[in-house]
DNA sequence: ATGAAAGCGCTAACAC
DNA sequence: GTGTTAGCGCTTTCAT
C-alpha cells in the first residue's frame, strides 16, 4: 500500500500539501494540484482510514446494534440504514445480539443475561471509535440501557427510549390498527375478534387502543371477551381462533400474519371458508401473506422508511446539524404510518 | 476515554509495561501486574482499536461483501458468519451491493455497472485495513472479479470462484435434487415436470443434472419436454405448471418455493388438488413453505452451515493455520448437503 | 522485570 | 501557496 508520504516524495512536495489537496483544505496552485492528482491515480493511492481515524478522532463509521437480525423486520431496516449512510460516506458495522435466537421471549427483564451480551458489544464499539449508534429492536419496547454514561450519539429504531437525548423512530401502531378495524366495521362487521401478543407488549397495547377507538367512533360496544392474548406464534393464532369463534365473531384481526396463519389453520379444520364464512385480517405484510389462500388482507410495515429516518437523525447529530438544539423533557418520537393492503380475506358481512 | 499512557502514569510504570501486561507479552512481576489490572478495572480502560490497528497492521475485522442482503438466503448466512467471527474476536462489517434491488436479474454480464458498485466497496475495504473478505452471492454463480491484483484473503460463500487461491462454499445442488426426484419416483411418479431458473444458472443446471441422474438410475427415460425454464418468480411457476400439465405430468418439481407458489396458483385455478390429484415439491424451505396448503414438501438450505464454514476458512487463512499449504490448479469447493423436508404436497401415485 | 525511543499514516497549527 | 513540527494511542526493538 502506497502512503501519503510516498506520494509527496514523488511530487517533491510535503505531506501537508498532498493532504490539503485530497481534503480540499488550503488553496493549492493548479499546477501542483494536477501533479499530485496524477501521481495518486498512477499509484492507486488510497488514504488509510485507520490513520485518519486516529488523528481526526472521527471514523465515519456508525454501528447498528441489532437485537436479532433474524427477525423478519430487521433486514429491510438494516438495508435502508446502510443505504442512507453510504450515500453520505459513512460505513456501517452491524452487531447482532441474537436475543431471540438465544432466549426467544424469555430475556425480557432478565437484565443480567441481557447485559452479558450487550456489554461486550458496547465495549467493542467504544474501542473501535465508532461515531454513533443505531439500536435496532426486534419488537417495540422501551429501552432503558443507554440512559447512563453512554455518551455517543444514539437513536432508537423500532423501539422507544426513555431519555430525552435519544430520539426514537417507530411505526404508528394505534393508527394502523384503527384503520384496519374501521375497514372491518365498514364491511359490516361488529363482532371482531382481536388476537394480540402479550398483554404488556407495546404493539399489542397500542393496536388494541386503535381497535377500541374505531369501535367507539362507530358507536360499537367494546367487548373485552373478544380479545385474546397470544405470543406471536402460529399456534397462538390457532388457539385464539378457537376461543374467539365460540364467541360468535364474524371477523378476526390477528396482529401478526404469522398468528393469522394459525387462524387459517383452525378455520380450515372447521371447514369454514376465509373471506366468505368469516373474515380475517393480519398485520405485517410478511412475505407469507401473499401465499395464504385466500391472500391475506393485512398492514404493511414501513420498515425501510424507519431505517432511513433513523440513519438521517443520527447523521444529522453527527454533522452537528442543529445539535441538541431544543430538547424537552420527553424523548422525541417519530411515528410512521403503515399501509393497509387489501386482498381477499375480508368480505362484506 | 482513558488511554494506555494514563493507566501507566497512575501505576508509575511505563506504557510498555502496561501493554505487555494486557497482551501477555513479556513477563511481568505479579505485583505490578496486579496493580495494573486494578487500575484498568477502576478506570474502565479499553485499548483503542484504531491505534492498535495502525501500529500492528491487523484490524481483526473482516468484511462481508453481500450481493444483496434482501435475498432471503443472505441473513442466515451473515448471521452465522458473525457468530463465528465474534467467537474468535473478529469484527465484521457488511457491505451491501444491492445488486438485485437495483437491477433485478439484468446485471449478469454487465461488467461496467457491476464494477461501478463493487469498486468503491473494495476501495473502502482496502482503506479500512480490513484483514479478509467473504463474498456472499445472492445466487450461485462463478465470480471472476478477484482474480487479479486483489491480495486480501477471500472466500466465496454461496458462489464459485475461478481462482485456486479462493475457496468456495456452496450447497450440493445436484445431490439434493437427486434425492428429491428419487423420492418422487419412489412415490410412483414417472412423468415429473421440472421448473428451473434460467438455463445458464448454476442451480438450475446442477439440479437438472440431479433430476436426470435419478431418472437414469431408475431406468426412466428423460423427456426434455418436461423441463420448463423460468425466472424464479411466482408467475414463472404459474406458467410452468400450465405448460407442464399439458404434457401429462403427475408431479411437478419447482426448484424454488416461490415458483412453486405459482404452481399452486395454477392448480387451484384448474381445481386440481395438490397432494392428491397432483404432487408438488419445492426447493429452499423458505418460510412461506409452511403456509402453503397443503404444506409444501421441499428441501432445506444449509445456510448457517455454509456461512460458518466460510468464516472458518477465512479465519484459518488469517491465523495462517496451514496457509495456502497445498493449492492445486482448481479452486477448492466445499459442498454442503441440503435436507429434504417431507410435508403433505407429495402423495403416492 | 522494566523503560526510552521510535514510528505506524495521517492532519492541525503555525511559520514562512 | 507550501513546509515544519508535533502528536493521535499504541506496540516494538533494544537497552538497562
Amino acid at each position: 500500500m502506497v502512503t501519503l508520504k510516498e506520494v509527496a516524495e514523488r511530487c517533491n512536495v510535503s505531506a501537508t500539501t498532498v493532504s490539503n489537496v485530497i481534503n480540499g483544505k488550503a488553496k493549492t496552485s493548479e499546477e501542483t494540484k494536477n501533479r499530485i492528482m496524477q501521481v495518486i491515480k498512477e499509484t492507486g493511492y488510497k488514504p488509510n482510514t485507520i490513520a485518519q481515524g486516529l488523528r481526526v478522532k472521527k471514523t465515519r463509521t456508525i454501528a447498528v446494534i441489532a437485537e436479532d437480525i433474524a427477525q423478519f423486520t430487521s433486514p429491510p431496516m438494516i438495508e435502508s440504514i446502510m443505504e442512507t449512510c453510504e450515500k453520505k460516506g459513512y460505513r456501517v458495522v452491524v452487531h447482532n445480539l441474537r436475543l431471540y435466537d438465544r432466549w426467544s421471549d424469555t430475556w425480557y427483564g432478565q437484565e443480567d443475561e441481557y447485559h452479558s451480551v450487550l456489554d461486550p458489544v458496547i465495549k467493542d464499539i467504544l474501542s473501535a471509535q465508532i461515531d454513533g449508534v443505531i439500536y435496532l429492536a426486534g419488537h417495540a419496547r422501551i429501552i432503558k440501557t443507554f440512559n447512563a454514561g453512554f455518551n455517543l450519539p444514539i437513536v432508537m429504531c423500532y423501539a422507544y427510549s426513555e431519555s430525552p437525548h435519544i430520539p426514537s423512530v417507530v411505526i404508528d401502531d394505534e393508527k394502523s390498527s384503527y384503520e384496519m378495524v374501521s375497514y372491518l366495521i365498514k364491511m359490516g362487521h361488529e363482532r371482531i375478534g382481536f388476537i394480540g401478543g402479550r398483554m404488556d407488549n407495546i404493539h399489542t397495547a397500542q393496536r388494541l387502543m386503535g381497535y377500541q377507538k374505531a369501535m367507539y367512533e362507530n358507536g360499537l360496544l367494546f367487548d373485552p371477551k373478544l380479545v385474546y392474548y397470544g405470543d406471536w406464534s402460529r399456534k397462538a393464532g390457532h388457539e385464539g381462533a378457537k376461543a374467539l369463534l365460540e364467541r360468535n365473531v364474524t371477523a378476526i384481526f390477528g396482529i401478526s400474519d404469522r398468528m393469522t396463519g394459525g387462524v387459517y389453520d383452525y378455520l380450515e379444520e372447521k371447514e369454514l371458508i376465509v373471506g366468505k364464512d368469516i373474515s380475517v385480517a393480519g398485520f405485517d405484510n410478511e412475505s407469507i401473506a401473499e401465499f395464504f389462500r385466500p391472500k391475506l388482507t393485512t398492514t404493511e410495515l414501513p420498515l425501510r422508511e424507519i431505517g432511513a429516518k433513523s440513519a438521517e437523525l443520527l447523521l444529522d447529530k453527527l454533522e452537528g446539524a442543529n445539535g441538541d438544539s431544543q430538547i424537552g423533557d420527553e424523548p422525541k418520537v417519530y411515528k410512521y404510518p403503515c399501509k393497509m393492503i387489501i386482498r381477499r380475506s375480508v368480505s362484506e358481512k
